[in-house]
DNA sequence: GTGGTCTAGACCACC
DNA sequence: GTGGTCTAGACCACG
């Protein structure tokens, strides 16, 4: 069973996004595989304090990305293929990094400096 | 006159709080300073494509933060003590660095690897 | 024993309606008459290829209305009275005739264009 | 613009499908034409007492279907080809005389009975 | 218990 | 003012 545990809620992102990211990067970092159960709707909607729909939304969106079946009364399955997964693993983090870059780079940081905070942070929230 | 040239709109994000941060963003980096005038709301609307009402909002949101003052008929400056400046860059710092490392780290990645990505990223965009 | 050998499911309408629909058109219809036996919950659902909840409910449903007796552990018996049988000829008949002549009317149409169009369908399904 | 003034909800049926149907068998009659300027959702939505996003639901499906044309910050129009009309009118005849069909037959009437309650009904509700 | 659909209200970008 | 999206709650068919 995939696990929320690690799994917080911040706002300014669609919460459906956050749901499908999560477990997207998990995928990516293998603490989530192929053929996992999922939590069900109310389960995990319950759990982040949500609506059901708001989750169904982001396994919606997953099944339609072949990442996820579903079948109507049973549970729901990561269903993970290693192309599925290089080619996940080359999205997000070009997407992600992408994304860190340019914040940097408009505030004027240099690499160096960009690498200094990383690592700062990356400390503290061990 | 501060200067839009390399503003970039991207998907996903508000409107109105894309132009926020690249004017934070610029603030914290030197490249818009205290006493910069900018431009109107009608001249920016043209310049990137977007609704008047959309660059509207931006800039009273700016001005409800103190950022902006506007002089009813004349120009729209930038206003920015040291104190608003160092607390922006402590923000801004703050808020994309730890978007960064959670995602890097939900994603399984060293801190070694996460730096090497940032670094790597870094001079494909120079 | 009430047959279903003319019971055909059809999509947009919930099944358990449809099942209520067809015993209730049977009985207006003479087909079904009081006393009748009807299918056990376990072969109505095999036959229909439905879930025996979805029978459950229909039957349930008919039985708060007292068109149905069930005595436990035996079976499930129609139960129709000459009042009730008139009410449900004038209910149905009306309903369906109303729908009827509704969409007719809304498309424009003449009654002697409707009744060519009842006339001409009631020939192809012989 | 077009008219909603005959337009009653009734139980049962998802009200975006009544609102689509609507608008459909009002092209086909002729009282909706190409080009015919649509309430927007809030007017609609008002007017019915239904919630803004069941009207849009009818107006996407509709736009999906092509038969309309909707463009951010303007009017909804009617987007009506002669084909089109010719292709609802024979869809929405053959389905709902097929449907007043079945549940006629089911219910033993003979299509001479059957068009009397048609004839019936049609004079009733002048 | 499961997933799927319908209805609902608030917010956003836009003309 | 317009249409588009996100979140929410109730109901349905199903195993």
């Amino acid at each position: 069973m995939v696990s929320f545990d690690s799994f917080t809620l911040c706002g300014g992102v669609p919460i459906y996004q956050q749901i499908l990211l999560y477990l997207k990067r998990g995928a990516v970092s293998g603490a989530i595989a192929d053929g996992d159960e999922l939590p069900s709707r109310r389960v995990l909607s319950a759990l982040l304090g949500v609506n059901p729909n708001t989750v169904q939304k982001a396994y919606r969106l997953l099944e339609e990305e072949g990442l996820i079946v579903s079948h109507t009364g049973s549970k729901s399955l990561m269903s993970l293929t290693a192309e599925t997964l290089s080619r996940l693993r080359a999205e997000l983090l070009a997407a992600d990094t992408k994304e860190a870059v340019r914040a940097f780079r408009q505030m004027g940081l240099t690499k160096e400096e960009a690498v200094e905070w990383i690592e700062r942070f990356w400390e503290e929230e061990d």
